[in-house]
RNA sequence: GGUCCUGUGGCCGAGUGGUUAGGCAGAGCUCUGCAAAAGCUUCCACACCAGUUCGAAUCUGGUCGGGACCUCCA
Protein backbone atom coordinates (compact mmCIF):
# COMPACT_ATOMS: atom_id res chain seq x y z
CA UNK A 1 0.00 0.00 0.00
CA UNK A 2 1.73 2.98 -1.17
CA UNK A 3 1.55 6.38 -0.06
CA UNK A 4 -0.45 8.56 -2.26
CA UNK A 5 0.14 12.39 -1.87
CA UNK A 6 -2.03 14.94 -3.83
CA UNK A 7 0.63 17.10 -6.45
CA UNK A 8 -0.29 20.25 -7.21
CA UNK A 9 1.91 20.15 -10.04
CA UNK A 10 0.43 17.82 -12.02
CA UNK A 11 -3.28 18.17 -10.29
CA UNK A 12 -2.88 14.55 -9.62
CA UNK A 13 -2.76 11.81 -6.91
CA UNK A 14 0.75 10.20 -7.26
CA UNK A 15 1.93 7.52 -5.72
CA UNK A 16 5.00 9.03 -3.46
CA UNK A 17 8.50 8.25 -4.19
CA UNK A 18 11.58 9.63 -2.63
CA UNK A 19 14.64 11.02 -4.44
CA UNK A 20 16.57 9.21 -2.17
CA UNK A 21 15.44 6.40 -0.89
CA UNK A 22 14.89 6.49 2.77
CA UNK A 23 15.30 10.34 3.65
CA UNK A 24 12.78 13.02 2.66
CA UNK A 25 13.16 16.80 2.80
CA UNK A 26 10.05 18.92 3.34
CA UNK A 27 9.95 22.31 3.11
CA UNK A 28 6.43 24.56 4.28
CA UNK A 29 6.44 28.22 4.30
CA UNK A 30 6.03 29.25 8.13
CA UNK A 31 4.70 31.97 9.36
CA UNK A 32 5.15 36.06 9.25
CA UNK A 33 6.41 37.32 12.40
CA UNK A 34 5.34 40.96 12.02
CA UNK A 35 1.55 39.81 14.19
CA UNK A 36 -0.24 37.05 15.71
CA UNK A 37 -1.26 33.95 14.30
CA UNK A 38 -4.89 32.99 13.41
CA UNK A 39 -7.15 30.38 12.97
CA UNK A 40 -6.18 29.79 9.04
CA UNK A 41 -2.75 29.71 9.93
CA UNK A 42 -3.46 26.45 12.32
CA UNK A 43 -4.14 24.45 9.09
CA UNK A 44 -1.27 24.41 7.64
CA UNK A 45 0.71 23.51 10.13
CA UNK A 46 -1.12 20.52 11.66
CA UNK A 47 -1.77 19.14 8.15
CA UNK A 48 1.63 19.45 7.68
CA UNK A 49 2.49 17.50 11.22
CA UNK A 50 0.55 15.00 10.26
CA UNK A 51 2.69 14.76 6.99
CA UNK A 52 5.96 14.52 9.23
CA UNK A 53 4.65 12.34 12.01
CA UNK A 54 3.12 9.69 8.97
CA UNK A 55 6.46 9.80 6.52
CA UNK A 56 8.58 9.27 10.43
CA UNK A 57 6.23 6.45 11.20
CA UNK A 58 6.75 4.93 7.51
CA UNK A 59 10.44 5.06 8.76
CA UNK A 60 11.87 8.08 6.29
CA UNK A 61 14.43 10.29 7.92
CA UNK A 62 12.90 13.32 7.34
CA UNK A 63 14.21 16.99 7.50
CA UNK A 64 11.30 19.61 7.75
CA UNK A 65 12.31 22.95 7.31
CA UNK A 66 9.97 25.25 7.79
CA UNK A 67 11.00 29.42 8.03
CA UNK A 68 10.45 32.16 9.96
CA UNK A 69 9.54 35.29 7.96
CA UNK A 70 11.09 38.09 10.11
CA UNK A 71 12.39 40.27 7.39
CA UNK A 72 9.71 42.78 5.90
CA UNK A 73 7.86 41.95 3.09
CA UNK A 74 6.17 44.69 1.51
CA UNK A 75 2.65 45.69 1.74
CA UNK A 76 1.83 45.67 -1.65
CA UNK A 77 4.25 45.29 -4.78
CA UNK A 78 3.93 49.01 -6.10
CA UNK A 79 3.02 50.84 -3.32
CA UNK A 80 5.63 53.29 -1.66
CA UNK A 81 7.91 50.63 -0.49
CA UNK A 82 7.05 49.77 2.87
CA UNK A 83 8.07 47.09 5.44
CA UNK A 84 5.55 45.95 6.92
CA UNK A 85 7.71 44.96 10.43
CA UNK A 86 9.01 48.27 10.76
CA UNK A 87 6.09 50.24 9.96
CA UNK A 88 4.03 48.59 12.78
CA UNK A 89 7.46 48.93 15.27
CA UNK A 90 6.79 52.45 15.15
CA UNK A 91 3.16 52.03 16.30
CA UNK A 92 3.98 49.70 18.75
CA UNK A 93 7.10 51.60 19.97
CA UNK A 94 9.28 48.05 19.72
CA UNK A 95 12.41 47.79 17.93
CA UNK A 96 11.69 45.33 15.23
CA UNK A 97 13.56 42.43 16.14
CA UNK A 98 11.86 42.82 19.40
CA UNK A 99 8.27 42.68 17.89
CA UNK A 100 9.74 39.68 15.54
CA UNK A 101 10.95 37.83 18.27
CA UNK A 102 7.72 38.07 20.17
CA UNK A 103 5.63 36.82 18.06
CA UNK A 104 8.14 34.33 16.84
CA UNK A 105 7.79 33.65 20.64
CA UNK A 106 4.01 33.44 20.03
CA UNK A 107 3.91 31.36 17.26
CA UNK A 108 6.22 28.93 18.52
CA UNK A 109 4.00 28.75 22.01
CA UNK A 110 1.16 28.08 19.69
CA UNK A 111 2.64 25.21 17.82
CA UNK A 112 3.13 23.40 21.20
CA UNK A 113 -0.55 24.04 22.15
CA UNK A 114 -1.61 21.83 19.26
CA UNK A 115 1.15 18.93 20.02
CA UNK A 116 3.11 20.05 16.59
CA UNK A 117 6.37 18.35 16.09
CA UNK A 118 9.07 21.00 15.71
CA UNK A 119 10.91 21.51 12.23
CA UNK A 120 14.54 19.92 12.08
CA UNK A 121 15.01 23.32 10.59
CA UNK A 122 13.46 26.68 11.29
CA UNK A 123 15.51 29.01 9.72
CA UNK A 124 14.93 33.16 9.37
CA UNK A 125 15.10 35.17 6.55
CA UNK A 126 17.20 37.83 8.58
CA UNK A 127 19.56 35.18 8.90
CA UNK A 128 19.83 34.29 4.88
CA UNK A 129 20.70 37.53 3.94
CA UNK A 130 23.77 36.14 2.23
CA UNK A 131 22.35 33.45 0.64
CA UNK A 132 19.77 35.43 -0.53
CA UNK A 133 22.52 38.55 -2.25
CA UNK A 134 24.29 35.47 -3.66
CA UNK A 135 21.47 33.86 -5.34
CA UNK A 136 20.33 36.94 -7.20
CA UNK A 137 23.47 37.21 -8.22
CA UNK A 138 23.38 34.05 -9.39
CA UNK A 139 20.14 35.25 -11.04
CA UNK A 140 21.81 38.61 -12.78
CA UNK A 141 24.82 36.71 -14.28
CA UNK A 142 22.46 34.28 -15.63
CA UNK A 143 20.49 37.60 -17.47
CA UNK A 144 17.29 36.31 -15.46
CA UNK A 145 17.40 39.41 -13.74
CA UNK A 146 17.92 43.70 -14.09
CA UNK A 147 18.92 46.10 -11.44
CA UNK A 148 17.46 49.36 -11.51
CA UNK A 149 18.01 52.06 -9.03
CA UNK A 150 19.18 49.78 -6.15
CA UNK A 151 16.28 47.17 -7.31
CA UNK A 152 16.75 44.08 -9.01
CA UNK A 153 13.59 42.50 -10.60
CA UNK A 154 13.26 39.14 -12.17
CA UNK A 155 12.47 38.65 -16.02
CA UNK A 156 9.61 37.00 -15.98
CA UNK A 157 9.38 37.24 -19.90
CA UNK A 158 12.24 35.84 -20.59
CA UNK A 159 12.44 32.78 -18.20
CA UNK A 160 8.89 31.99 -19.52
CA UNK A 161 10.28 31.81 -23.12
CA UNK A 162 13.75 30.07 -22.40
CA UNK A 163 11.88 27.43 -19.82
CA UNK A 164 9.05 27.44 -21.99
CA UNK A 165 11.24 25.03 -24.03
CA UNK A 166 12.14 22.41 -21.36
CA UNK A 167 8.63 22.83 -20.72
CA UNK A 168 9.00 24.52 -17.57
CA UNK A 169 6.76 28.02 -18.67
CA UNK A 170 6.28 30.62 -15.57
CA UNK A 171 2.41 29.43 -14.31
CA UNK A 172 3.28 25.98 -14.60
CA UNK A 173 2.21 25.67 -10.61
CA UNK A 174 -0.71 27.60 -10.70
CA UNK A 175 -2.27 26.82 -13.91
CA UNK A 176 -1.84 30.50 -15.89
CA UNK A 177 -0.11 31.69 -18.94
CA UNK A 178 1.85 34.78 -18.84
CA UNK A 179 0.04 36.46 -22.05
CA UNK A 180 -3.29 36.54 -20.17
CA UNK A 181 -1.48 37.27 -17.13
CA UNK A 182 -0.10 40.23 -18.89
CA UNK A 183 -3.64 41.31 -19.95
CA UNK A 184 -5.31 40.88 -16.28
CA UNK A 185 -3.10 41.83 -13.99
CA UNK A 186 -4.36 44.72 -12.23
CA UNK A 187 -2.27 48.27 -13.09
CA UNK A 188 -0.49 49.55 -9.73
CA UNK A 189 1.16 52.46 -9.01
CA UNK A 190 4.72 53.15 -8.99
CA UNK A 191 5.59 50.16 -11.33
CA UNK A 192 7.92 52.15 -13.56
CA UNK A 193 10.90 50.63 -12.48
CA UNK A 194 9.88 46.50 -13.59
CA UNK A 195 10.44 46.10 -17.49
CA UNK A 196 7.51 43.95 -17.40
CA UNK A 197 4.24 43.92 -14.69
CA UNK A 198 4.36 40.50 -14.14
CA UNK A 199 8.37 41.08 -12.89
CA UNK A 200 8.53 40.71 -9.31
CA UNK A 201 11.50 42.07 -7.04
CA UNK A 202 14.21 40.06 -5.88
CA UNK A 203 15.93 42.93 -4.18
CA UNK A 204 14.49 46.23 -2.80
CA UNK A 205 16.15 49.47 -2.66
CA UNK A 206 15.26 50.77 1.18
CA UNK A 207 14.49 54.53 1.38
CA UNK A 208 16.13 56.16 4.22
CA UNK A 209 12.90 55.28 6.55
CA UNK A 210 13.26 51.84 6.10
CA UNK A 211 14.56 50.42 9.23
CA UNK A 212 15.23 46.48 8.09
CA UNK A 213 17.98 47.40 5.43
CA UNK A 214 21.30 45.52 4.53
CA UNK A 215 24.34 46.23 2.45
CA UNK A 216 24.45 44.53 -1.03
CA UNK A 217 25.83 44.85 -4.20
CA UNK A 218 23.33 47.26 -5.13
CA UNK A 219 23.80 49.06 -2.40
CA UNK A 220 21.30 49.18 1.41
CA UNK A 221 18.24 47.30 1.05
CA UNK A 222 15.84 44.46 2.05
CA UNK A 223 15.43 41.02 -0.32
CA UNK A 224 12.28 40.40 -1.80
CA UNK A 225 8.93 38.64 -1.17
CA UNK A 226 10.11 34.82 -2.58
CA UNK A 227 13.59 35.00 -2.20
CA UNK A 228 14.12 33.79 1.30
CA UNK A 229 12.30 30.52 0.70
CA UNK A 230 14.37 29.64 -2.61
CA UNK A 231 17.48 30.20 -1.07
CA UNK A 232 16.88 28.49 2.56
CA UNK A 233 15.30 25.40 0.48
CA UNK A 234 18.15 25.27 -1.51
CA UNK A 235 20.79 25.98 1.75
CA UNK A 236 19.27 22.80 3.31
CA UNK A 237 17.49 20.37 0.86
CA UNK A 238 19.54 20.70 -1.73
CA UNK A 239 18.53 21.88 -5.50
CA UNK A 240 15.62 19.69 -5.42
CA UNK A 241 13.30 17.90 -2.83
CA UNK A 242 10.69 16.09 -2.52
CA UNK A 243 7.92 18.08 -0.68
CA UNK A 244 7.08 21.74 -0.34
CA UNK A 245 4.00 22.72 1.34
CA UNK A 246 2.29 26.11 2.05
CA UNK A 247 -1.52 27.25 1.68
CA UNK A 248 -3.19 27.61 -1.46
CA UNK A 249 -3.17 31.41 -1.49
CA UNK A 250 0.73 31.10 -1.59
CA UNK A 251 0.33 29.02 -5.09
CA UNK A 252 0.31 32.18 -6.95
CA UNK A 253 2.78 34.17 -7.01
CA UNK A 254 4.56 32.85 -4.43
CA UNK A 255 5.85 29.51 -5.63
CA UNK A 256 5.33 30.43 -8.86
CA UNK A 257 8.03 32.77 -8.41
CA UNK A 258 9.59 30.14 -5.87
CA UNK A 259 10.13 27.79 -9.12
CA UNK A 260 11.16 30.40 -11.18
CA UNK A 261 13.74 31.70 -9.30
CA UNK A 262 15.31 27.83 -8.15
CA UNK A 263 15.32 26.91 -11.42
CA UNK A 264 17.25 29.37 -13.10
CA UNK A 265 19.85 29.09 -10.57
CA UNK A 266 19.87 25.24 -10.03
CA UNK A 267 18.76 24.22 -13.59
CA UNK A 268 16.27 21.87 -11.98
CA UNK A 269 12.54 22.57 -10.98
CA UNK A 270 13.24 22.40 -7.03
CA UNK A 271 10.09 20.50 -5.86
CA UNK A 272 8.52 16.89 -6.87
CA UNK A 273 5.85 17.15 -5.01
CA UNK A 274 3.99 20.55 -4.31
CA UNK A 275 1.10 20.52 -1.46
CA UNK A 276 -1.28 22.90 -0.67
CA UNK A 277 -3.93 23.35 1.98
CA UNK A 278 -7.15 24.97 1.82
CA UNK A 279 -8.36 28.22 3.62
CA UNK A 280 -10.57 28.31 6.69
CA UNK A 281 -13.38 30.05 5.98
CA UNK A 282 -15.48 32.17 8.38
CA UNK A 283 -19.66 32.51 6.74
CA UNK A 284 -18.51 31.10 3.72
CA UNK A 285 -15.50 33.52 3.65
CA UNK A 286 -11.56 32.61 4.00
CA UNK A 287 -10.43 34.01 7.30
CA UNK A 288 -7.58 36.73 6.25
CA UNK A 289 -6.45 39.71 7.86
CA UNK A 290 -7.32 41.16 4.23
CA UNK A 291 -10.88 40.22 5.23
CA UNK A 292 -10.86 41.87 8.46
CA UNK A 293 -12.35 38.47 9.91
CA UNK A 294 -9.66 36.65 11.53
CA UNK A 295 -9.64 34.87 15.13
CA UNK A 296 -6.59 35.18 16.71
CA UNK A 297 -5.18 31.63 18.59
CA UNK A 298 -5.06 33.32 21.65
CA UNK A 299 -8.69 34.27 21.52
CA UNK A 300 -10.04 31.06 20.33
CA UNK A 301 -7.89 29.61 23.30
CA UNK A 302 -9.49 32.14 25.40
CA UNK A 303 -12.69 32.49 24.58
CA UNK A 304 -12.50 36.19 23.92
CA UNK A 305 -13.61 37.33 20.68
CA UNK A 306 -17.22 38.54 19.71
CA UNK A 307 -17.65 35.45 17.80
CA UNK A 308 -17.11 32.77 20.23
CA UNK A 309 -19.24 31.22 22.69
CA UNK A 310 -16.48 30.05 24.39
CA UNK A 311 -12.90 29.30 24.73
CA UNK A 312 -12.15 26.11 22.69
CA UNK A 313 -8.88 24.05 23.60
CA UNK A 314 -6.07 23.84 21.16
CA UNK A 315 -7.14 19.81 20.98
CA UNK A 316 -10.13 20.88 19.67
CA UNK A 317 -8.94 23.23 17.16
CA UNK A 318 -7.01 19.95 15.92
CA UNK A 319 -9.82 17.42 15.93
CA UNK A 320 -11.83 20.05 14.13
CA UNK A 321 -8.91 20.30 11.54
CA UNK A 322 -8.75 16.88 11.17
CA UNK A 323 -12.41 16.10 10.61
CA UNK A 324 -11.91 17.58 7.31
CA UNK A 325 -9.78 16.56 4.11
CA UNK A 326 -6.58 19.12 3.86
CA UNK A 327 -7.65 20.29 0.22
CA UNK A 328 -11.45 21.30 1.29
CA UNK A 329 -12.15 24.67 2.68
CA UNK A 330 -13.23 24.45 6.52
CA UNK A 331 -16.00 26.89 7.63
CA UNK A 332 -15.52 27.76 11.30
CA UNK A 333 -18.76 27.90 13.58
CA UNK A 334 -19.62 27.61 17.58
CA UNK A 335 -21.55 24.87 16.65
CA UNK A 336 -18.80 23.11 14.54
CA UNK A 337 -16.63 23.24 17.32
CA UNK A 338 -18.43 22.49 20.00
CA UNK A 339 -19.47 19.00 17.88
CA UNK A 340 -15.09 18.55 17.62
CA UNK A 341 -14.88 19.12 21.29
CA UNK A 342 -17.74 16.38 22.67
CA UNK A 343 -16.39 14.39 19.90
CA UNK A 344 -12.93 13.99 20.72
CA UNK A 345 -14.04 13.22 24.34
CA UNK A 346 -15.90 10.73 23.44
CA UNK A 347 -13.43 9.38 21.49
CA UNK A 348 -10.74 9.95 24.37
CA UNK A 349 -12.36 7.96 26.56
CA UNK A 350 -13.24 5.14 24.39
CA UNK A 351 -9.68 5.10 23.73
CA UNK A 352 -8.27 4.76 27.28
CA UNK A 353 -11.18 2.16 27.80
CA UNK A 354 -9.91 0.40 25.04
CA UNK A 355 -6.04 0.40 26.82
CA UNK A 356 -7.37 -0.88 29.99
CA UNK A 357 -8.30 -4.14 28.78
CA UNK A 358 -6.02 -7.00 29.75
CA UNK A 359 -5.79 -9.43 26.97
CA UNK A 360 -4.38 -13.11 27.27
CA UNK A 361 -5.49 -15.39 24.51
CA UNK A 362 -9.08 -16.45 23.16
CA UNK A 363 -10.74 -16.37 20.18
CA UNK A 364 -13.61 -14.45 18.88
CA UNK A 365 -17.57 -15.43 19.67
CA UNK A 366 -18.72 -13.28 16.79
CA UNK A 367 -16.45 -13.79 13.70
CA UNK A 368 -18.25 -11.88 11.76
CA UNK A 369 -17.61 -8.95 14.13
CA UNK A 370 -14.61 -9.66 14.40
CA UNK A 371 -13.36 -9.46 10.87
CA UNK A 372 -15.81 -6.41 10.16
CA UNK A 373 -13.36 -4.65 12.92
CA UNK A 374 -9.59 -5.97 11.28
CA UNK A 375 -11.18 -4.13 8.30
CA UNK A 376 -11.80 -1.24 9.77
CA UNK A 377 -8.53 -0.87 11.57
CA UNK A 378 -6.65 -2.02 8.41
CA UNK A 379 -8.68 1.02 6.79
CA UNK A 380 -6.98 3.52 8.90
CA UNK A 381 -3.48 2.62 6.96
CA UNK A 382 -5.38 2.82 3.70
CA UNK A 383 -7.03 6.53 4.56
CA UNK A 384 -3.88 8.02 5.95
CA UNK A 385 -2.12 6.43 2.47
CA UNK A 386 -4.61 7.92 0.26
CA UNK A 387 -3.40 11.45 0.52
CA UNK A 388 -4.00 11.90 4.16
CA UNK A 389 -7.76 11.14 4.20
CA UNK A 390 -7.49 12.16 8.30
CA UNK A 391 -11.19 12.55 8.66
CA UNK A 392 -11.98 9.13 6.75
CA UNK A 393 -9.61 7.53 9.68
CA UNK A 394 -11.17 9.49 12.31
CA UNK A 395 -15.09 8.05 10.98
CA UNK A 396 -13.63 4.44 11.36
CA UNK A 397 -12.64 4.73 14.84
CA UNK A 398 -16.40 5.83 15.33
CA UNK A 399 -17.46 3.20 14.08
CA UNK A 400 -15.50 1.32 16.44
CA UNK A 401 -16.29 3.67 19.52
CA UNK A 402 -19.71 1.68 20.48
CA UNK A 403 -18.14 -1.44 20.41
CA UNK A 404 -14.75 -0.35 22.97
CA UNK A 405 -17.93 1.02 25.27
CA UNK A 406 -20.30 -1.75 24.74
CA UNK A 407 -17.06 -4.58 25.97
CA UNK A 408 -16.10 -2.03 28.70
CA UNK A 409 -20.53 -2.12 29.90
CA UNK A 410 -20.19 -5.43 29.40
CA UNK A 411 -22.85 -5.14 27.32
CA UNK A 412 -21.17 -7.66 24.75
CA UNK A 413 -18.83 -10.47 25.81
CA UNK A 414 -15.13 -9.36 26.24
CA UNK A 415 -14.81 -12.67 24.00
CA UNK A 416 -17.01 -11.48 21.14
CA UNK A 417 -13.50 -10.09 19.82
CA UNK A 418 -10.67 -12.46 19.53
CA UNK A 419 -7.77 -11.41 22.12
CA UNK A 420 -6.13 -10.27 18.71
CA UNK A 421 -8.04 -8.20 17.48
CA UNK A 422 -8.62 -6.41 20.61
CA UNK A 423 -4.76 -6.23 21.18
CA UNK A 424 -4.65 -4.87 17.30
CA UNK A 425 -7.12 -2.07 18.51
CA UNK A 426 -4.69 -0.92 20.80
CA UNK A 427 -1.62 -0.64 19.09
CA UNK A 428 -3.67 0.73 15.99
CA UNK A 429 -5.32 3.14 18.29
CA UNK A 430 -2.60 4.44 19.68
CA UNK A 431 -0.59 4.99 16.85
CA UNK A 432 -2.98 6.92 14.81
CA UNK A 433 -4.57 8.81 17.45
CA UNK A 434 -1.61 9.87 19.57
CA UNK A 435 1.59 9.40 16.66
CA UNK A 436 0.08 10.46 14.01
CA UNK A 437 -2.90 12.26 14.29
CA UNK A 438 -1.29 13.84 17.11
CA UNK A 439 -4.13 14.17 19.36
CA UNK A 440 -3.89 14.46 23.23
CA UNK A 441 -6.01 15.27 26.04
CA UNK A 442 -5.45 17.10 29.39
CA UNK A 443 -5.31 14.54 31.90
CA UNK A 444 -3.91 16.65 34.75
CA UNK A 445 -5.55 14.44 37.32
CA UNK A 446 -2.84 13.60 40.37
CA UNK A 447 -2.75 11.05 42.95
CA UNK A 448 -4.15 13.67 45.37
CA UNK A 449 -7.13 14.95 43.17
CA UNK A 450 -7.67 11.00 42.70
CA UNK A 451 -7.96 10.46 46.06
CA UNK A 452 -10.04 13.62 46.96
CA UNK A 453 -12.46 12.40 44.24
CA UNK A 454 -12.53 8.48 45.37
CA UNK A 455 -13.41 9.85 49.27
CA UNK A 456 -16.11 12.33 47.45
CA UNK A 457 -17.33 8.87 45.86
CA UNK A 458 -17.56 6.57 49.00
CA UNK A 459 -18.95 8.94 50.90
CA UNK A 460 -22.13 9.30 47.69
CA UNK A 461 -22.07 5.42 47.76
CA UNK A 462 -22.80 5.72 51.47
CA UNK A 463 -25.22 8.28 51.22
CA UNK A 464 -27.11 6.08 47.98
CA UNK A 465 -26.88 3.21 50.40
CA UNK A 466 -29.04 4.90 52.80
CA UNK A 467 -31.01 6.06 50.37
CA UNK A 468 -30.00 9.65 51.35
CA UNK A 469 -30.06 10.93 47.74
CA UNK A 470 -29.69 14.83 48.93
CA UNK A 471 -26.65 14.19 49.89
CA UNK A 472 -25.57 12.33 47.00
CA UNK A 473 -26.83 14.72 45.17
CA UNK A 474 -24.98 17.47 46.20
CA UNK A 475 -22.36 15.71 45.60
CA UNK A 476 -22.52 14.80 42.15
CA UNK A 477 -24.26 18.29 41.53
CA UNK A 478 -21.35 20.39 43.08
CA UNK A 479 -18.72 18.19 41.31
CA UNK A 480 -20.81 19.01 37.94
CA UNK A 481 -20.61 22.60 38.79
CA UNK A 482 -16.40 22.73 39.13
CA UNK A 483 -15.84 20.67 35.93
CA UNK A 484 -16.07 17.34 37.43
CA UNK A 485 -18.20 14.79 36.16
CA UNK A 486 -18.98 11.47 38.34
CA UNK A 487 -20.14 8.73 36.00
CA UNK A 488 -22.22 5.38 37.41
CA UNK A 489 -20.66 2.41 35.62
CA UNK A 490 -22.91 -0.85 34.49
CA UNK A 491 -20.67 -2.51 36.68
CA UNK A 492 -21.72 -0.08 39.90
CA UNK A 493 -18.00 1.56 39.88
CA UNK A 494 -17.84 5.52 39.66
CA UNK A 495 -15.37 6.81 37.11
CA UNK A 496 -14.66 10.63 36.68
CA UNK A 497 -13.72 13.25 34.34
CA UNK A 498 -13.13 16.65 33.60
CA UNK A 499 -15.85 17.83 31.35
C1' G B 1 -12.56 40.91 -16.87
C1' G B 2 -9.17 36.26 -16.73
C1' U B 3 -8.03 31.39 -14.34
C1' C B 4 -9.84 27.83 -11.11
C1' C B 5 -12.71 25.59 -7.15
C1' U B 6 -17.36 24.68 -5.07
C1' G B 7 -22.98 24.06 -3.74
C1' U B 8 -24.48 17.31 0.63
C1' G B 9 -29.77 16.57 6.06
C1' G B 10 -30.52 21.80 11.90
C1' C B 11 -24.71 22.63 12.04
C1' C B 12 -19.68 20.73 10.47
C1' G B 13 -18.22 17.42 7.13
C1' A B 14 -16.63 12.17 4.09
C1' G B 15 -18.06 10.61 -0.35
C1' U B 16 -13.86 6.62 -5.96
C1' G B 17 -21.71 5.48 -10.58
C1' G B 18 -25.23 0.48 -7.60
C1' U B 19 -24.87 -1.02 -0.46
C1' U B 20 -25.31 3.30 6.61
C1' A B 21 -19.87 7.85 5.85
C1' G B 22 -18.70 10.06 10.51
C1' G B 23 -19.31 13.87 14.40
C1' C B 24 -22.71 17.21 16.99
C1' A B 25 -27.79 18.47 17.68
C1' G B 26 -33.18 16.29 17.73
C1' A B 27 -36.72 11.96 18.89
C1' G B 28 -37.78 7.14 21.25
C1' C B 29 -36.07 3.10 24.23
C1' U B 30 -32.54 0.46 27.79
C1' C B 31 -29.72 1.35 32.14
C1' U B 32 -30.51 4.78 36.77
C1' G B 33 -33.59 6.44 43.06
C1' C B 34 -33.52 10.67 39.45
C1' A B 35 -29.82 12.08 36.20
C1' A B 36 -25.27 12.07 33.59
C1' A B 37 -22.28 8.76 30.88
C1' A B 38 -22.92 4.58 27.83
C1' G B 39 -25.74 1.30 24.54
C1' C B 40 -29.76 0.36 21.01
C1' U B 41 -33.29 2.43 17.49
C1' U B 42 -34.69 6.58 14.67
C1' C B 43 -35.98 11.47 11.76
C1' C B 44 -33.64 14.93 8.33
C1' A B 45 -29.68 15.03 2.07
C1' C B 46 -27.40 15.40 -2.06
C1' A B 47 -28.96 23.85 -5.40
C1' C B 48 -32.07 23.60 -9.99
C1' C B 49 -33.06 21.74 -15.16
C1' A B 50 -31.88 18.50 -19.00
C1' G B 51 -28.82 14.41 -20.77
C1' U B 52 -25.61 9.72 -20.69
C1' U B 53 -26.59 4.93 -18.08
C1' C B 54 -30.06 -0.90 -16.36
C1' G B 55 -28.66 2.52 -12.36
C1' A B 56 -25.90 9.35 -10.66
C1' A B 57 -24.76 13.00 -4.80
C1' U B 58 -20.91 10.84 -7.96
C1' C B 59 -20.22 11.58 -15.44
C1' U B 60 -21.85 15.58 -19.43
C1' G B 61 -24.29 20.25 -20.72
C1' G B 62 -27.01 24.40 -19.02
C1' U B 63 -29.20 27.76 -15.07
C1' C B 64 -28.64 29.98 -10.36
C1' G B 65 -25.72 30.65 -5.87
C1' G B 66 -20.99 30.72 -2.97
C1' G B 67 -15.76 31.10 -2.90
C1' A B 68 -10.30 31.43 -4.09
C1' C B 69 -6.35 33.45 -6.94
C1' C B 70 -4.89 37.36 -10.39
C1' U B 71 -2.01 42.36 -4.63
C1' C B 72 0.84 40.97 1.39
C1' C B 73 -1.97 36.64 2.72
C1' A B 74 -1.79 29.80 5.64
Amino acid sequence: MPLKIYNSLTRNKEVFTALTQGYVGMYVCGPTVSGESHLGHARPYITFDVVYRYLKHVGYQVRYVRNITDAGHFEEEGRAAEDKISTKAVVEKLEPMELVQKYTNLFHWAMKQFNNIEPTIEPTATGHIVEQITMIQKIIADGYAYVVNGSVYFDVNKYNTDFSKQGLPYGILSGRNLEEQLDTTRILDNQEEKRNKADFALWKNAPPEHIMRWQSPWGEGFPGWHIECSAMATKYLGTQFDIHGGGMDLQFPHHECEIAQSTVCNHTAPVRYWMHNNMITINGRKMGKSYNNVIKLTELFTGNHPLLKQAYHPMTIRFFILQSHYRSTLDFGNEALQASEKALKRLWEAYKNLQKIVVDKWDATDMALDEKINKQIAEFTEFIEDDFSTAKVLANMFEIVPIINSIKNKQLPLHTLSSNTILLMQQQFQLFIENILGLQYQEDNNDTIDGVLQLLIDIRKEAKAKKDFVTSDKIRNELAQLGIQLKDEKDGTVSWSFS
